[in-house]
RNA sequence: GGGGGCGUAGCGAAGAUGGUUAUCGCGCCGGCCUGUCAAGCCGGAGAUCGCGGGUUCAAUCCCCGUCGCUCCCGCCA
């Protein structure tokens, strides 16, 4: 191996250093065996080369050569020559030169593949998974992968220019059953007792602040035991932080200022700093989402008053009922036809809606749909929503929260079909003012929206209790091109309040004890004033990537339903583990 | 817990009112070829059409069930 030690990589090679005698180390990416003259190119995740076995080639290396399959792992002595002009191949960064191979050695040998190792893998995804070793050698997964470390390490050089200190939180911790399901880990040592994966550092970064230290970080494993999604993994990362004695406006700065360089430092971008602010409220009635997709307006409007004041009466009873409609112009869509506009309707179906009405726009007036119900009104529709002939008109009446999140996804869906999210751009907003409780129809009482350390925003501390649906909480969310890429609060410092609003989700003193007793003591100690985020990781990568599925940026992710098809977990285990762990199975009945 | 989509050679797909040699491309194997770079040309192997049941003279196709994957709703403080 020593004589065959690598000296140069796959992607460096230019004219300039033409005569040069190399050692290349790579993988076969493909030959091109042409009876006297023969080509490899040879690749690692620098690159291509191409390395020529000439026609006077001596036997022995033309033979060994003929031998070669796809991906066998070859070292190649050989000298740099530059190509014939009219061989050059300006698709590749090594085009210019050859290798003329004067020795090589074959290191391993590749078994015929699962699928094919290039850009266009069109392998499904299980496959990919289950190979996900040989997926990660396509140059497309090696180079998300390269800008995940580049994006995670202007990540680390901008937090510590600030003056952020890196801390790590255990993995191993207390369960406290709030939010989303713990994974659990039982203890060998104390039967009958578990420690719990973390969904995330949240209540060890207080702690630091409690301790001093006012600025922390952490790239952080967070789990959760809930069902996958295209932008969700029981398994993700974040970019943890933390600060004391600042306000909202202190946490918005750093997070700007640290995307600001991951972008220029990864994609050479600059970001529009400061973002736009928006709250939950103006989000939801203007894009129908709490992390709506900013690079394009397509406003909702408000379609109350001239649904109230029209004959028609599936629109008017909701109004008087006290719901909303709310209503789209979708620019140029008179004629889309009935199928399409039945797509937007079950579009608009997932997310509760009745029905989706609609009319079309014309030079003569409204027609179509639910037109005839508004034929006096007509002139009115179209000045107020600021339609043209050729418009499509679309609306939803439901319960406010129901129409906005159902027009919303017929926003979403109009946002693809016509091509409105320029690809390269990346529109960031913050999204804030969430109101601080949500009810729980279910179980009929208050809980916390986002969690329950939020701090209320001051004007509602004095009154919160007469109507916490009301009180709005200092929380806010970061949004970038229709995803959720952070969420953060400023948290609640002063005991006091924290019983307060125990008391207002129904936490009883004891059980706020029990659960968070740790937390509770510590801020008997002098805590600080704080606040923080996390950005999550692999989602910021996703975007960043231009990719829909989060499975895309990580190296060895989950699939949906949290299984990984390579090692094959979850897996049984052996009843001695499980004795050791002082656990016994209770399976599920096998049904009849 | 619920809904949509998919399942046909190693991979990606096509297929027929139900009819007996189930196509195509890539890959694989063999041969030819001195300039290719997704090389080309010739030849070949490779499929119990996800699994189980039903209807039928006959099912990969129709029906029922089931499993797997995938996207979404719920869930995700």
């Amino acid at each position: 191996m020593e004589k065959m030690k690598r000296t140069a990589t796959c992607g460096e090679l230019e004219k300039a250093r033409t005569g040069e005698e190399v050692v290349l180390n790579g993988w076969v990416h493909r030959t091109r065996d042409h009876g006297g003259i023969h080509f490899v190119s040879l690749r690692d995740r620098y690159g291509i080369t191409q390395v020529v076995i000439d026609e006077d080639a001596p036997e022995a290396l033309k033979t060994v050569a003929r031998d070669l399959k796809r991906e066998y792992c070859i070292a190649v002595k050989g000298v740099v020559r530059s190509r014939p002009d009219e061989m050059v191949n300006t698709e590749m960064s090594t085009g210019a030169i050859e290798v003329q191979g004067t020795a090589i050695e074959i290191l391993s040998r590749c078994e015929p593949l699962p699928f094919n190792i290039d850009e266009r893998t069109d392998a499904k995804e299980d496959l990919r998974l289950m190979y996900r070793y040989l997926d990660l050698r396509s140059f497309s997964m090696q180079r998300k992968m390269k800008l995940r470390t580049d994006a995670t390490f202007a990540v680390r050089e901008f937090l510590k220019g600030q003056g952020f200190m890196e801390i790590e939180t255990p993995s191993m911790i207390r369960s406290t059953p709030e939010g989303a399901r713990d994974f659990l880990v039982p203890s060998r040592i104390h039967p009958g007792k578990f420690y719990a994966l973390p969904q995330s550092p949240q209540l060890f970064k207080q702690l630091l602040m409690v301790s001093g230290f006012d600025r922390y970080f952490q790239i952080a494993h967070c789990f959760r035991d809930e069902d996958a999604r295209g932008d969700r993994q029981p398994e993700h990362s974040q970019i943890d932080m933390e600060m004391s004695f600042v306000s909202k406006d202190d946490v918005f700065e750093v997070v700007e200022g640290m995307l600001a360089h991951v972008f220029t430092q990864t994609l050479n971008i600059e970001l529009e700093i400061p973002f736009p602010r928006i709250s939950y409220h103006e989000a939801m009635n203007l894009y129908g989402s709490d992390k709506p997709d900013l690079r394009y307006e397509l406003h909702m409007q408000d379609f109350n008053k001239i649904a109230a004041a029209s004959g028609f009466n599936a629109f008017k009873s909701v109004v008087e009922n006290g719901g909303a409609v709310k209503a789209l112009v979708a620019p140029g869509c008179a004629n889309y036809s009935r199928t399409q506009i039945d797509q937007l309707e079950k579009d608009a179906k997932v997310y509760g809606a009745k029905g989706l009405a609609w009319m079309k726009v014309t030079d003569q007036g409204l027609d179509g749909g639910v037109a005839k119900f508004f034929a006096e009104q007509s002139d009115e529709i179209i000045s107020s929503l600021g339609a043209t002939a050729g418009d499509l008109i679309l609306a939803v009446a439901d319960q406010w929260n129901t129409a906005c999140t159902s027009l919303g996804a017929v926003r979403s869906s109009l946002g693809k079909q016509l091509g409105l999210a320029t690809p390269g751009t990346f529109r960031f907003g913050w999204i804030d003012n969430f109101p601080l409780f949500e009810w729980n129809e279910d179980d009929q009482h208050w809980e916390a929206a986002h969690h329950m350390f939020t701090m209320p925003q001051e004007e509602f501390l004095d009154n919160m209790e007469q109507d916490p649906g009301a009180v709005k909480g200092d929380l806010y969310d970061l949004v970038c091109n229709g995803y959720e890429m952070a969420s953060g609060s400023i948290r609640i410092h002063d005991p006091e309040i924290q019983k307060r609003i125990f008391n207002i989700v129904g936490f009883s003193e004891e059980e706020a004890e029990r659960r968070f007793g740790f937390l509770l003591k510590a801020f008997q100690y002098g805590p600080p004033p704080h606040g923080g985020i996390a950005p999550g990781l692999d989602r910021l990568i996703m975007v960043m990537a231009e990719e829909d599925s989060i499975k895309e940026v990580i190296a060895f992710p989950k699939n949906n339903v949290g299984a990984s098809p390579m090692d094959d977990s979850p897996s049984p285990v052996d009843e001695d583990q499980l004795k050791m762990l002082h656990l016994q199975l209770n399976l599920p009945k096998e049904e009849e």
